[in-house]
DNA sequence: CGGTATCCTTGGTGATACTG
DNA sequence: CAGTATCACCAAGGATACCG
């Protein structure tokens, strides 16, 4: 019937992205790579003096994160391989966080997207204010 | 009031975040440029001959982009002084998004992370599979 | 301290249709 | 062709409370 012209589009595209996934893994990792909080825990991480962290400290370093999204983030990037934890069963446990070699390698990439955001902030700021005013005129 | 501890943390929180925003800027651009779509759109940029693309070139390179997603990122890499946008009047109207200088250095970096991306999938796979292993023997 | 489990809201995302 | 506008959906993400 035609009633199912839509449904059958959408699970026919759904069927074709999938298979672009899986044709473009790549694409699947940059998407992963390209996500907010991996950006941000890994070049903490890289910054850090062991490259290596606790779990708390880095809830204290990236403001605005949930112990959700920290817990799910970490997990994700321990089964990629990029870092690896190790608890100490000490009283009040102890688990740190540390880049691979692996993590590290990325990390020097996220690190100068970082640093380039750094010195190029100003311009886009006035790009962003140009285009505004722009937009406000009309 | 006691009953309004709930929102009021809440709000308290958000302040807080944006205040967090306004003081460190560099979060906020970072997690624009750790936007998935960027990403893809800036480094299919890249890799153009001339740095520059028609908009149904983009949405044909980039599978699984929709219209809504590809104008709404292209307008903010607009805004941001990332892309330009050049109108060409014909009749069948032509619209070509080209890399800014500032785009292009962005890009060098965001295809350096694809890079890394292709050349480290296969051990990221490896890791992945070692992990799930691990978690399905529990 | 370092999580896990649960609920619930928000907004990112896609489908569709319409304009110039 | 290159959008814009609207709706509808679902999953990401946050708040909360509870374990080890």
């Amino acid at each position: 019937m035609a009633t199912s012209t839509a449904a059958a589009r959408r699970e026919e595209a759904r069927f074709a992205y999938d298979a672009f996934l899986k044709e473009c893994p790549t694409g699947q990792l940059l998407a992963r790579i390209s996500d907010k909080w991996v950006g941000l825990i890994v070049s903490a991480l890289g910054e850090a003096d062991d490259r290596s962290m606790r779990y708390s400290d880095l809830g204290r370093k990236i403001p605005g994160v949930s112990q959700k999204m920290l817990t799910q983030t970490l997990r994700s990037l321990e089964r990629d391989g990029l870092v690896t934890r190790h608890v100490t069963p000490t009283v009040p446990v102890r688990v740190d966080y540390r880049l691979t070699d692996l993590g590290s390698s990325l990390g020097c990439l996220l690190s100068s997207v970082k640093i380039w955001a750094e010195n190029h902030f100003d311009e886009v700021s006035a790009h962003r204010d140009t285009y505004d005013r722009a937009a406000a005129a009309s």
